[in-house]
DNA sequence: AGGAGAGTACTTTTT
DNA sequence: GTACTCTCCT
């Protein structure tokens, strides 16, 4: 019992709490993953029986090293616990359950960009404007509406909805809704949201399923709790409904996933479905210093809607909070850049103690190229991951159309890869005869000769080889992989592609093959006991649901790291800069309209605060690269949110100014700090900026309208000083003026944001 | 049918 | 600025 010695009273009460509803409130940095990894042992050493524990969590990530954590303290019988994301946990009872709820065992699942060409086809059919019907953002209504467990037949039923949607000039957006579920259910495929909204489904309509679950799973856990939504929530509720042993376990202050559906108010929710529940709370910080954990504690109190809880540390006082100003986002980045190198060299640091975290994926570019410049090993997390690249997706969609013909996505993707002369009109026409027939394309494609066809030869010959395919689907998947990848013609086509990204393109199929060969070397024992070596269908079975760094090979490599703040949480790092503080961006624009939103924002701040242990940064930039124009921006109200006695200002490359006298410039990005304490606050070292010769801001200055701008007009520029207009380009916001400037040459600014005076 | 060139929209976050 | 999409031409 020796590992209940290495916890605090708190974790060890949380940990010894195995019967009845448990919720455990765990702030940044409390030893939560210890918890919960010594919790399970804790089952185990109580002769609990592995495949009686569920144990949910949001990432892949989380899941495997939890599992490898518990792998470590009880060794191989932690194979057996039920133990993976919420999605990949409910796919792999809907692949044993779908036939109840009238799905294929085979099912596709339609990742996001499967949903959202699905949504643009449709949009086609019925005739509906892509511009006025985005097609991300109705696939974001669309899984709002299946994450509260509303149905498309329940929307279309509601007159609130019907109403709203009328008001924004999209009545039709139940039946696109309605087309939407319609068509996936007759290719045979579930989207993410599906995966949950099939799992309630099926515990709803089938009670005999849903009691064969409640009895399995004897304990249930679910981490990150704050993250979870309605119809994740009440597959839980029902789940636990007869043992009642459920943990919970999340903090509401990390709650960064609201605006996918997550639901806070399930913390409450929990605690009145389970009345009993025991309530502990993980208060010691054992990651960061004091400045880091009273800062970011600071930062959280000024929410509304939170539990209130003290977390505190007995770690040492650390350093102050610096904070760079910097003049543009590449000057940010070479800050950032030599700020590491010269950690680096004080410290003896290496490169993988350090984290650069960002708002927005965009932002890394700039970083990147600084530390390229430094020749700082760097990795950026997220992004694309590998089985999102163009070539692997259509090798996959071969798998997917062979395991599943139905899988329409699937089928326009390659019916004309490689090349065989079944084009976008061939296309069409069978697109009109599937849905007179409310029948998948695949089944008016199998009987295309009473249809009368002009490529009729080349459809028949394809139907033919994906056939062909579906008869070896019971061997080895590697074999079947290797097999379809040839004869399809996919492998020669990039193999003879000599370009640099033909090469890459050809690597990266060769990689998938790989691993599927890897994968196939491991035998499975079936429920009979029998030993089976492992089909494509397997390897299928979830490779949708993985991501990126699922094929890290080498995750201890020495590298900085980069990554949006959302991809860091639960990861902690020495050293950790944050970047781009500024008004816009963090708190991001789109969040600026309601405190609900807003305090989303806060909370991701602080987890980007909590992640660091040691020593943290924060930089901002006041102008940047936005959409292929130099927009002016603010620092961000977040940096005046914190106490000055946490924060060392520091100067880096001479420029000048502190952050009062950056907001109070005149400026009309933002408007947004009216009210907000003014603090002086001043740097280190202020010191006149070097050579861009940039006059001192005139407090006085006013811009004129520039609507009526036109070329040869002369106009004075607040910083770049008098010039002449020479180019008119652009509408709207887009506006731009090419102005040649007497001192500072030819500018193209953007009259949004210009600050112009008109002589 | 397929490719080249122009035009456009985009930047929240992820299973 | 980039990546994707559309259109027009061959």
């Amino acid at each position: 019992m020796d590992y209940l010695e290495t916890l605090n009273p708190s974790q060890r009460a949380a940990v010894e709490q195995l019967n009845g509803p448990v919720m455990i409130v765990a702030g940044a940095g409390s030893g939560k993953t210890r918890v919960l990894t010594y919790r399970i042992v804790h089952m185990l050493k109580h002769d609990v029986d592995p495949f009686q524990i569920l144990s949910l969590t949001f990432t892949n990530k989380a899941a495997k090293e939890m599992r490898h954590r518990i792998y470590a303290a009880v060794g191989s019988e932690a194979r057996n616990l039920w133990m993976g994301t919420f999605h990949s946990i409910f796919s792999r009872i809907l692949r044993q359950e779908s036939e109840r709820i009238g799905y294929p065992r085979n099912f596709t699942i339609y990742d996001s960009d499967d949903s959202k060409s699905l949504i643009k086809t449709l949009l086609g059919e019925l005739k509906l404007d892509d511009k006025l019907y985005k097609p991300s953002n109705m696939l974001g209504r669309i899984s709002s509406a299946k994450n509260a467990l509303i149905t498309a037949e329940q929307y279309m039923g509601n007159s609130e909805f019907e109403e709203n949607d009328a008001s924004s000039g999209r009545p039709k957006f139940g039946h696109l809704f309605k087309a939407y579920q319609d068509r996936c259910f007759r290719a045979g495929a579930m989207d993410f949201d599906d995966l949950l909204v099939n799992t309630h489904k099926l515990f709803s309509n089938h009670l005999d399923v849903l009691h064969k679950y409640q009895h399995m799973f004897r304990y249930i856990m679910v981490d990150e709790f704050q993250d979870t939504n309605h119809a994740q929530y009440m597959i839980i509720k029902k789940l636990a409904a007869v043992h009642e042993n459920v943990a919970v376990v999340g903090d509401d202050a990390q709650s960064i996933y609201a605006f996918r559906g997550a639901n806070i108010r399930n913390i409450l929710g929990f605690q009145k479905d389970f009345p009993d529940v025991k309530t502990f709370k993980l208060e010691q910080n054992y990651r960061s210093t004091q400045t880091i954990v009273n800062a970011s504690s600071s930062i959280i109190e000024k929410n509304k809607d939170q539990i209130k809880k003290k977390v505190w540390t007995s770690n040492e006082p650390g350093e102050r909070i610096r904070v760079f100003k910097a003049l543009t986002d590449n000057e940010e980045g070479k800050m950032v850049a030599s700020a590491i190198f010269q950690d680096k060299m004080n410290s003896q640091a290496l490169n993988k103690d350090f984290a650069i975290l960002y708002r927005t994926n965009a932002q890394s570019r700039s970083m990147e190229e600084a530390l390229r410049k430094l020749n700082i090993p760097y990795k950026i997390y997220g992004g694309l991951s590998f089985y999102q690249r163009k070539e692997v997706k259509d090798l996959l969609a071969y798998y997917r159309l062979v395991l599943n013909p139905n899988d329409e996505e699937a089928l326009k993707r390659i019916i004309n890869y490689p090349t065989r002369g079944i084009g976008k009109t061939s296309l069409e026409k069978i697109a009109i005869v599937a849905d007179q027939h409310k029948v998948s394309m695949w089944q008016v494609m199998e009987q295309i000769g009473q249809i009368g066809f002009k490529n009729m030869a080349a459809v028949e010959d394809f139907v033919t080889m994906i056939k062909s395919f579906r008869v070896m689907l019971e061997n080895n998947a590697y074999e079947v992989a290797m097999h379809i990848a040839k004869s399809s013609g996919v492998l020669k086509s990039l193999y003879e592609d000599k370009t640099v990204e033909g090469i890459a393109r050809y690597e990266n199929t060769e990689e998938l093959l790989n691993g599927i060969k890897e994968f196939s070397l491991e035998e499975i024992v079936d429920d009979e006991g029998v030993v089976k070596s492992r089909t494509l269908a397997d390897f299928m079975a979830d490779v949708a649901l993985l991501t990126n760094d699922d094929k890290d090979k080498d995750p201890d490599q020495d590298h900085v790291s980069l990554m949006t703040i959302h991809s860091s949480k639960g990861l902690e790092y020495k050293y950790v800069h944050i970047v781009g503080l500024e008004e816009n961006l963090f708190p991001s624009q789109l969040a600026l309209n309601s405190r609900q939103e807003l305090e989303e924002e806060r909370r991701l701040f602080y987890v980007a605060l909590t992640r660091a242990m040691k020593k943290l940064t924060l930089s901002f930039a006041t102008s940047r690269f936005k959409f292929g124009n130099i927009v002016n921006s603010e620092p961000s109200r977040f940096l005046s949110e914190l106490d000055p006695q946490f924060l060392h200002f520091e100067n880096m490359f001479g420029a000048r100014g502190n952050l009062s006298e950056q907001r109070d410039g005149p400026s009309r990005t933002g408007g947004t700090m009216s009210g907000l304490p003014k603090k002086v606050l001043t740097f280190t070292k202020p010191q006149p900026r070097a050579a861009v010769s940039q006059a001192p801001v005139d407090p006085n200055f006013e811009a004129d309208d520039t609507s009526n701008l036109a070329v040869g007009m002369k106009v004075e520029h607040q910083r770049f000083g008098a010039g002449i207009v020479s180019v008119m380009e652009g509408n709207g916001d887009n506006r731009k003026a090419t102005i040649d400037f007497e001192s500072s040459g030819k500018k193209v600014l953007v009259l949004k944001f210009a600050k112009l005076k008109i002589k």
